[in-house]
DNA sequence: ATGAAAGCGCTAACAG
DNA sequence: CTGTTAGCGCTTTCAT
């Protein structure tokens, strides 16, 4: 009946508690004589409790909890039992203190509402259920106050590792991190130091693919929003962006300083659709972006794709749902998410830190939706989307 | 120089790390009697440390950390500068361990992609951050075996309280949480226990709101999509629907078994469209599958609100950025984390549990945006949106 | 007001 | 292989 495990691989809950849950007072009553605190003690059970019970020592049960190979089966049958029967969980919190890993990751992101992130949690959190560990998740809301805050909520929880996909975090928290020789992960702007790893993104591959398809589509103005000018990642889009131009011997049509939300992209089109001899077509530095000038286009009656052509980056999960679909260039979340976790997990495992920066890639790549079609000819045929 | 403080109220960082980080050395050079393991300890400072510096001993420490108004001022402004020039943060772990309690906060979702949840994990992030908890934060992913990793995990981390909303969460499951005294709160589902909280949702004001206002538009043939109909609050807004028509004397004009995706959504639309004497209006269950009828309309140039107003319910942040912005059901979720934040902080306040659930009233209302317009005339004159 | 010391629940030496 | 015991870093009596 209780011949299952409550701990380890097996998720199973014990069976007991419902039958002490139901009403059998267990505290105190058979407490042995290592019980010399009755009254203070958890009210529920605790390592002791389960050595008494079981009549061995405490260790014994750390080491069958822990699965050390060396216990005697039949004192490990007896554990188990007792386990299962009182429901007991071991304290993390003790764990924790005593071995000095928390197994908790912290994850640092600007903004949880952002889009951008929430695929990016959800991945890291199954990683993180899969290799025990927990997140610690906090937000920075682009308020230097809170990035403070998010750094010493994660010291003093002494986190094994952040992963900090927040752009532009000051130097000095990081240093404050790396100081107590906490792991760290970036994407781009990982300094060269030991135990911090750095995603790279390849921007370029993406964004050729787009200004391409683009150009093939023959679009010859076409317009880019940019994200805000201090933010590396958005830099390099654009450059990306004026690189794939200047290689296929284009010229951007406009440039809009864009800030990556989506007011920044309603601007955007405001700007776009008031120019003279308007683009064709429009690469946005990010989704939000992208939904933001389409939505401002609606509002305009300038239909996409068949007057304005529209792509994205980033490829949230809600791309594909805007109306009508967004191409975008796809910088996978998922991946990202898997890449951070995994450095992260290759540090807290590493005996000896290396010497400097580990170096991971990913890459980025056009998904074609149907927010371009060909570039409307002037005044002559119009190409509708049917 | 050192005037600051580094912990409490004022959240600024020790300003003397940089100095310690840049090379002094300070673990062992000066370490006291009290030092009689100095290489097996904390490769950083503890209490002890602090205390050997400012030649107090380790409870004054405690005490001046923790703002205890007794000690004396000299003591403190002492420990406060040891403090401050080390950059000590106080270890939580053994703050946890030996106070009983985690300030962590529990936050079980189904799923961190749903766009329901980033809102509520944003206010629940900041509500944390303001009292100084954590939250852990789970997704069932509609799993059984995830959703009892999910308590066992807040079980062995001591959370102090949980927030489930995830909707359809096994009893037994509860039951462990309950057994161990952890503080709950709920949306519609919480059982009639103490320390158990329940956030009631009134449906039916923002779905009749909904309904008048489609009836207003001279929509006659309203057809609903559902959710699952295993789930309470999936049922209650059906339910709300019908009622409110009823109300007005307008029977259904379908209804369409849906299950709050997007994918839903689809298939609803495809069944609405391939009706013979079509429904002219729709109201979604939720805003996801609001998001799948608009896709599918648009992918058969049905257009909306033209041919076809479609209503949502929560009002998720994107709601406002579809095309045509959305009109839909508020629920609103900040409010929702809110509510579910501080009933969780008042049950851990609480000294004495009350003797059953403690129930929280919420409020639905409709938001006007432009996925509605009036029933368009058979076969007379077309209204378009212009 | 301050310090010494006993633990919080667990793990890991170290003995047996 | 098992038990005893000394802590992990902190808070909190209990004396002083």
């Amino acid at each position: 009946m209780h011949a299952e495990c409550t701990l380890g691989s097996s998720a199973s809950f014990p069976s007991g508690v419902c039958g002490i849950y139901a009403g059998h007072r267990f505290v105190g009553e058979t407490y042995s004589h290592e019980c010399y605190h009755a009254g203070l003690r958890s009210q529920l059970m605790d390592i002791r409790e389960i050595a008494s019970r079981a009549k061995v020592s405490t260790a014994t049960v750390s080491r069958t909890i822990n699965r050390v190979p060396t216990v005697d089966p039949q004192l490990a049958k007896r554990v188990w039992k007792v386990v299962d029967e009182l429901g007991y969980y071991p304290n993390s919190v003790a764990r924790s203190l005593v071995s000095g890993r928390s197994r908790v990751f912290g994850l640092i992101v600007s903004e949880i509402t952002n889009p951008f992130f929430p695929e990016i949690v959800q991945t890291f959190e199954n990683l993180a259920v899969q290799n025990n560990y927990e997140i610690l998740l906090t937000s920075t809301v682009y308020d230097s106050k809170r990035m403070e805050l998010s750094v010493r909520r994660m010291i003093e929880r002494r986190v094994d590792g952040v992963a900090i996909l927040t752009f532009g975090m000051e130097d000095s928290l990081i240093e404050h991190l790396h100081f107590r020789k906490v792991p760290l992960v970036f994407v781009d702007v990982g300094p060269n130091l030991p135990r911090v790893s750095n995603i790279c993104i390849n921007y370029k591959n993406g964004i050729r693919q787009a200004v391409q398809h683009l150009a093939a589509l023959r679009h010859t103005r076409i317009a880019f929003v940019s994200g805000p000018p201090h933010l590396k990642s958005a830099l390099a889009r654009r450059r990306a962006f004026e690189e794939s131009m200047e290689e296929i011997g284009l010229d951007p049509a406009l440039i809009v300083v864009g800030d990556h939300t989506v007011e920044g992209g309603i601007r955007a089109l405001v700007e776009i659709a008031g120019k003279r001899n308007r683009p064709t077509a429009v690469l946005c530095s990010n989704d939000m972006t992208a939904i933001g000038v389409m939505g401002e286009a609606y509002q305009r009656d300038l239909e996409i794709p068949r007057h304005l052509s529209v792509v994205g980056f980033d490829d949230i999960r809600l791309a594909q749902f805007m109306i009508p679909p967004l191409t975008t260039v796809q910088m996978s979340q998922p991946e990202l998410a898997k890449i951070a976790f995994d450095a992260l997990m290759n540090e807290v495992e590493r005996d000896e830190p290396l010497r400097g920066r580990t170096d991971y890639q990913m890459n980025t790549n056009l998904v074609l939706r149907q927010s371009t079609a060909l570039a409307p000819q002037r005044a002559t045929t119009r190409h509708s989307k049917s």
